[in-house]
RNA sequence: GGAGGGGUGGCCGAGCGGUCAAUGGCAGCAGACUGUAAAUCUGCCGACGAAAGUCUACGUAAGUUCAAAUCUUACCCCCUCCA
């Protein structure tokens, strides 16, 4: 299907659609320039990871279409939490971490929308401006008689919480009331008539619509994305060591670059669609390749997004350490900055143990960790494994640098002096 | 307020006086095979220790016992039903 919007075309080949409210009306509104869309992010983290970036790179894409996207962030929202299908009660964070966690993810969010004050920069705003004031019985007479329990009570997001072994507390069931009240704000303040979110939030934003219909007989427009996972059905952004941050001091650019080099064969495409900047129609032609040739396509990928969060500088010197760490060349392991380095003198070489340097270098978390690791042959200096001596061996005291590898993915370097 | 059910390792979920650092599943880590993929197979998966072993852990705190995740008491929290 067509639409007239080159927004909707675009937002529906990438694969960032999954329903809305009135299409077609929608579709119509956005033929001219310079329109508002909001999406709200909860702030219950400092930073934000991989499994934010549908939303983020659908804001994106609302941009470049030349439209205005709003980022709300749930400063009064958070103090409540969306108990929407989940089956614990989020904590509630005090102010003090939630200023802290909003200054975290407005940097996250700069490398992926400009926010310029011209006719589709993006503004950011924080619903705690208005949700903190209100006043409990003015807000039931205004806004809260249009609400019927009924009707909520029907939606799947909260059906799920009705069940055996989980309940939902009344502040949780307010959650829903709020967002709908922030649509209501935004579009009288700012005229912004469109909300993103996820497909788990299609009940609130569908509250939200229907209030501003109800109690302004107005029509503004919903619109969710499939929520993203891996071809296994996990959750994506998740790895070992945790989830997969857009901040660098949280995650390197080296090692953001390896989790999409790493992406299971079967969503490379996917995700190239939608975190990237390649043609649609490119990415078309390279939906055909199979097998050892998807490496070429995921290295692509990587280098796509990881230019766009992590800006093109990064990517000579993560390319760089990618053929120091997976090529044989131990040449000019020195000049690999992005590994972490662990020194040694000469003259401790006899009396330290490598177990000692992968627990100080960080590498692994205990000593037992460690000793496991060796067991289990996992551990190589200088690409040869190590068996039963756990030191290093004397004719490498000649070298400067080695490399000590922990599995094939994480790396140590030990510098001699 | 009353009655009942429950809180176990990252998650799910057994155990219900010693053989329990705790079955099993998922997740994770390493090895083999490969393509820095997936699937599969093998090993590992609390801390310290070379090891023997020691310590810390089954909501919190006391107690009974030679011995407690398991029994008792109090408290906290969660769920269901009734008022």
């Amino acid at each position: 299907m067509r639409y007239k919007s080159s927004f909707l075309n675009e937002a529906k080949a990438r694969g960032f659609f999954y329903q809305s409210t009135n299409l077609a009306e929608m579709d119509e509104f956005l033929t001219t320039k310079g329109r508002l869309g909001y999406l709200g992010f909860d702030i219950t983290a400092q930073s934000l990871h991989v499994g934010h970036l549908i939303p983020i790179f659908l804001l994106r894409l609302f941009q470049k279409h030349g439209h205005k996207p709003v980022v709300l962030v749930g400063g009064g929202t958070t103090k409540i939490g969306d108990p929407s299908f989940k089956n614990t009660t989020r904590p509630i964070l005090t102010n003090e971490e939630i200023s802290l966690n909003l200054e975290g993810i407005k940097s996250c969010l700069l490398p992926f929308l400009t926010f310029e004050s011209d006719e589709s920069g993006a503004v950011m705003v924080n619903n705690a401006d208005w949700l903190d004031k209100l006043e409990y019985i003015p807000f039931l007479q205004d806004i809260g008689k249009y609400f019927s329990i009924n009707r909520m009570i029907g939606f799947e997001s909260v059906k799920a919480k009705l069940t055996v072994n989980d309940s939902l507390s009344f502040l949780e069931f307010n959650y829903m009331i709020l967002q709908a009240y922030d649509f209501y704000k935004l579009y009288s303040e700012k005229n912004c008539r469109i909300q993103f979110g996820g497909q788990d939030q299609w009940g609130n934003i569908v509250c939200g619509v229907e209030l501003i219909k109800k109690k302004l007989g107005k029509e503004v427009f919903g619109f969710t994305n499939p929520l993203l996972t891996t071809s296994s059905g996990q959750k994506m952004g998740k790895t070992a060591r945790g989830a997969v941050w857009l901040s660098k001091d949280m995650l390197s650019p080296y090692d953001f670059w390896q989790y999409w080099r790493n992406v299971d064969d079967a969503d490379v495409i996917k995700l190239l669609y939608l975190f990237t900047d390649v043609e649609v129609e490119k990415i078309k032609k390279m939906e055909s390749v199979k097998g050892e040739e998807l490496n070429a396509i995921k290295k692509l990928l990587a280098d796509e997004v990881t230019t766009i969060a992590h800006g093109k500088d990064s990517l000579k010197e993560i390319h760089r350490v990618t053929a120091g760490v997976f090529g044989d060349s131990e040449s000019d392991l020195a000049s690999l900055t992005s590994i972490p380095r662990y020194h040694l003198t000469k003259a401790n070489i006899e009396n330290t143990s490598i177990i000692d340097i992968m627990v100080e270098g960080g590498v692994c978390t205990s000593r037992g960790d460690a000793k496991r690791l060796l067991r289990g042959n996992g551990v190589c200096l200088n690409n040869k494994a190590i068996n039963e001596d756990y030191r290093i061996p004397l004719n490498l005291s000649t070298n400067d640098v080695l490399k000590l590898s922990c599995g094939k993915k994480k790396h140590l370097l030990i510098v001699l002096n």
